[in-house]
DNA sequence: TACGGTACTAACAAAAATGTAAGTAATGGC
DNA sequence: GCCATTACTTACATTTTTGTTAGTACCGTA
């Protein structure tokens, strides 16, 4: 999100790892907030002060900064109504809508892994 | 990977969101280089040594705190060979091989987003 | 006794991601 | 004129992640 020097490992690794259309899948919804928000614009269009409620501590700042970054890559749409007060609406694109599925069934994988580690850890207590 | 504060907003704020099981299942796959361990031990052992000629850039530092990341989180597993020099071969679990087709997933939603970002970017010139 | 090979570890430095706090524009209603 | 509302932006601080460099243990072999 921030301008990067070109060159550095750090740079040349990322691109070496987005090679991989996996990396480069699972970078484009890496952010913090991304995923929840995604989420959230599933099933309905919502307001950025919408949006914010949602997310009980996440700061404007943020919720900008991953808004603009899922708009950048074609996630979401950003919808300006020429009001005052401003009234800007989000909602997902066809490519986010084509990930849904995907996410459903990570999240049944996350809720299957959470559950036998958690058995994992309580059998590890001596 | 390191020690964290607690309470500060950025722990807190990862508790809230890794109630999500999505968020959480990204998180535990969420390192640098994770899923590109796991593409390479989806059909096969591999040595310490082998995984790092499979990344050209990659430190062994960072080989070694990806691999522990991924052992704690109970996708892979190590073993250690009581031979000198040693020899340490990591092979997925069951868990994470669950993962894997899910995961072609992905890499497939990530071509064609990959491909249609693309596109967009050479409609945008002028 | 020195050396090679493997799989690391430790101390430090750079870069990125996230959080804090304050401020902005625009305009209709009082 | 002043205030409230909404969706931001800016400068800065903190925290995490990733990279750099140098070193370690082990033992069979030369």
């Amino acid at each position: 999100m921030a301008a990067r020097k070109e060159n550095s490992t750090y740079t040349l690794n990322e691109k070496f790892i987005t090679e991989c259309d996996l990396t480069y899948a699972v970078n484009k919804i890496g952010g913090r907030w991304k995923i929840l928000i995604i989420d959230k614009l599933a099933n309905q269009k919502l307001r950025f002060g919408e949006l914010k409620k949602e997310f009980p501590n996440i700061t404007e700042r943020m919720l900008t900064l991953q808004l603009r970054a899922l708009e950048q890559d074609g996630l979401v749409k950003r919808t300006v109504y020429a009001e005052v007060p401003p009234r800007v609406e989000y909602e997902l694109t066809q490519m986010a809508l084509e990930f849904v599925p995907i996410f459903r069934q990570l999240s049944e994988w996350g809720g299957k892994h959470r559950n036998l580690t958690q058995k994992l850890k309580i059998r590890d207590k001596p």
